[in-house]
DNA sequence: AGTTCCCTGAGG
DNA sequence: CCTCAGGGAACT
């Protein structure tokens, strides 16, 4: 599911709802999911007792900040979301905080259909020294036209892979890839190399917009992605060509699909300009 | 730079 | 039955 603006909500619910509440407990049926934290007895004993002092978004990953200094970064994955004692059980729970903060008790749920999503628990220095956070790219939301301008130009080939590749930046994925793109016309196969720098400009002007366009839908929702309330986000409805085959662009083309790596990018195949 | 795999469910 | 799905690590 999730890309920057999906992230983003759940990052942004989780800060306005769980600071100062403290961890009482934590189940799991999927240990999997703390296999590179040293597994789940272990993350048990470090979770166990901390306060939440803080929830922060780095690239598609959610960081809980904890007391003592530990953390705890969840990478939501396909098909991974968080419900907070939602009105109705959505399913496919996998993961559950018991929470408490004075006498009041909440329960924090991990939903996730395919089982991909990964927990890492640590000191912070541990933590964000791992590779999956140490190698992030800057965000799109704070980074200058000007530093993308330079990463780019350090970058060759097809300019799909370069948006996805979380190490040039962090939280662009399939939907938002393929609609800035689409509003930049640029064709996904394009090389970076090769496309005019004022294109470029656009393209992250289009990918910025585009973004905090969804933040302020709260995301997109093919199917498994929710908020903290189990509400589904309402990009999806507005997308442009993301998951649009065969539909007809307005400027009369058809948009059509190609396998870029091991994704498949929508792009309309009469106005955008193959580079 | 291009597969393959992790998982499960939906849709053809 | 088969293919595909918003991600990304680990392999050639």
């Amino acid at each position: 599911m999730p890309e920057l603006p999906e992230v983003e909500t759940i990052a942004n619910d989780l800060k306005r709802r769980l600071i100062g509440w403290k961890i009482k407990n934590v189940w799991s049926d999927w240990p999997k999911y703390f296999v590179a934290s040293g597994g789940f007895d272990r993350v048990r004993r470090v979770l166990i007792g901390r306060g939440i002092i803080g929830v922060n978004r780095r690239g598609k990953n959610i960081i809980f900040n904890l007391s003592g200094g530990y953390v705890l970064a969840v990478h939501l994955k396909m098909t991974g979301h968080f419900l907070l004692d939602p009105p109705a059980n959505l399913g496919y729970i996998h993961l559950i905080f018991e929470l408490k903060k004075g006498s009041k008790k909440a329960k924090l749920y991990f939903s996730d259909v395919r089982k991909f999503g990964r927990m890492i628990v640590g000191t912070s220095k541990e933590v964000m020294a791992r590779p999956e956070l140490k190698n992030l790219g800057p965000d799109p939301l704070t980074i200058t036209i000007k530093e993308f301008l330079t990463r780019i130009a350090g970058r060759r080939g097809r300019v799909k892979s370069v948006l996805l590749d979380q190490e040039f930046l962090s939280g662009v994925g399939n939907i938002y890839s393929d609609e800035a793109l689409y509003l930049a016309k640029i064709q996904p196969l394009s090389r970076t190399e090769k496309i005019p720098p004022q294109k470029l400009k656009l393209l992250f002007n289009k990918l910025v917009g585009v973004l905090k366009k969804s933040i302020k839908l709260r995301g997109a929702t093919r199917r498994d992605y929710r908020d903290l309330a189990g509400r589904p986000g309402d990009y999806f409805n507005q997308r442009l060509v993301y998951a649009r085959k065969g539909e007809k662009c307005s400027c009369g083309g058809i948009v059509k699909t190609v396998k870029v790596g091991s994704r498949t990018a929508h792009y309309c195949s009469k106005c955008q300009v193959l580079y």
